[in-house]
DNA sequence: TGTACATCAGTGAACGCGCGTTCACTGATGTAC
DNA sequence: TGTACATCAGTGAACGCGCGTTCACTGATGTAC
């Protein structure tokens, strides 16, 4: 029980992890953040973990099963950052949130939408995609502007294609040129502006 | 010269391909829109275009070299889709021949926004793109619908953005539950009367 | 409090595979004279 | 019209690599009694 224990394990380092399932999905936002989800490798998250290479299939089984355990938190937290804090905003400003998500989440959020990647009629997907989907249909029809008396569905269809195309496109880096620096924000509020904000009679 | 050379080139085909350049290119489309981008690999392009394994090297030096030839032809079918033929277009129409565009060349329009998966920098892409974008600009201004007076090079990023979304999302499937059936060009047109069809005083 | 046993998490060696890359080559085509 | 030569496109064997998967194992933890 000396410090040193020439051979395999670093002395450190216990037996068991611990908590491999979280470090290995934190790894994996990060190899794909940083190098695109065809980058990702089990070989390349154990050693991210500093596990031995077959540790992380305990956990998820294959690659495939690693995507689609971050697609489900990615919905998951998608719907927290939708609802909360400030219940009280309009359409507009889900947007803002949904943009921020984009960016704040690029790992999630690219998988999220890339079902080729992952399983997409696993149980717990369909679940975690089908309650932040609840979560907006409860809210989207009350958030629809004052102003706009048509469909409530279609306005909120709109929202999202704008937030979405907004949010795929700035995270490609296909708006920076156009943005030239302006706040994303600002520029996205103004889009959707154009949207929402209807001029009254003769403006 | 009889039709019988048992080993290895089989008698018909000549040693040249003659249009191997093309060929890969085309094998590429096919298997980005089954299989994703990921799938890819210089020897199951050679093994589709029925020739030996380091052949497409000769071409395109490697993967991301076909990727960014993927690229620059797809700006530029995008520029040919947006212009012609019919010139006397506005932005929502353009706005519909660029979701039309994503759908019908599903892999250009996957590769084109991935800079990771392509050389950004390539001159060919950089030309492509920026013949593509200053085709865009010089339409763009006109095209802005009558009745919107603000900033056109605003709405033109708007029908952007409402387009880009439209293209990706249905693209990814996400709009099949929400679309349900219904003509999703026709979908897309009323999503962006939102945007440009501004009603007349009183409603 | 102690012992026996089941269960679970992680190890590490081994395997076979498809891949990209290199390289000396060969077949075909075009051009100079 | 013919010959010599350069250039280009494609071949096929070889290599080393990282990968996923399997499997017998071991260390750690919890639970029954």
């Amino acid at each position: 029980m000396t410090d040193e224990t020439p051979t395999t394990p670093p002395p450190g380092r216990p037996y068991h992890h611990g908590d491999l399932r979280r470090t290995v999905l934190t790894a994996a936002t990060e190899v794909i953040a940083e190098q695109g989800p065809a980058a990702l490798s089990l070989r390349g998250l154990a050693r991210r973990a500093g596990v031995s290479h077959a540790a992380p299939a305990h956990h998820f089984g294959d690659k495939a099963g690693v995507l689609t355990a971050l697609a489900v938190e990615g919905y998951t937290l998608l719907g927290e950052a939708l609802a909360g804090p400030d219940a009280s905003v309009d359409l507009r400003e889900m947007g803002v949130r949904y943009v921020r998500f984009a960016a704040t989440h690029p790992a999630h959020f690219a998988v999220m939408f890339r079902p080729d990647l992952h399983r997409p009629d696993d149980p717990a997907l369909v679940a975690a995609r089908e309650r932040t989907a609840a979560l907006l249909r409860t809210g989207v029809g009350s958030l629809a502007p004052d102003r706009y008396d048509g469909d409530p569905a279609l306005a909120a269809l709109a929202a999202w294609l704008l937030a979405h195309g907004f949010a795929t496109l700035w995270g490609s880096g296909s708006l920076d040129r156009m943005l030239d620096g302006r706040d994303p924000d600002a520029t996205f509020r103004e889009a959707a502006g154009l949207l929402f904000d209807r001029p009254g009679p003769g403006g």
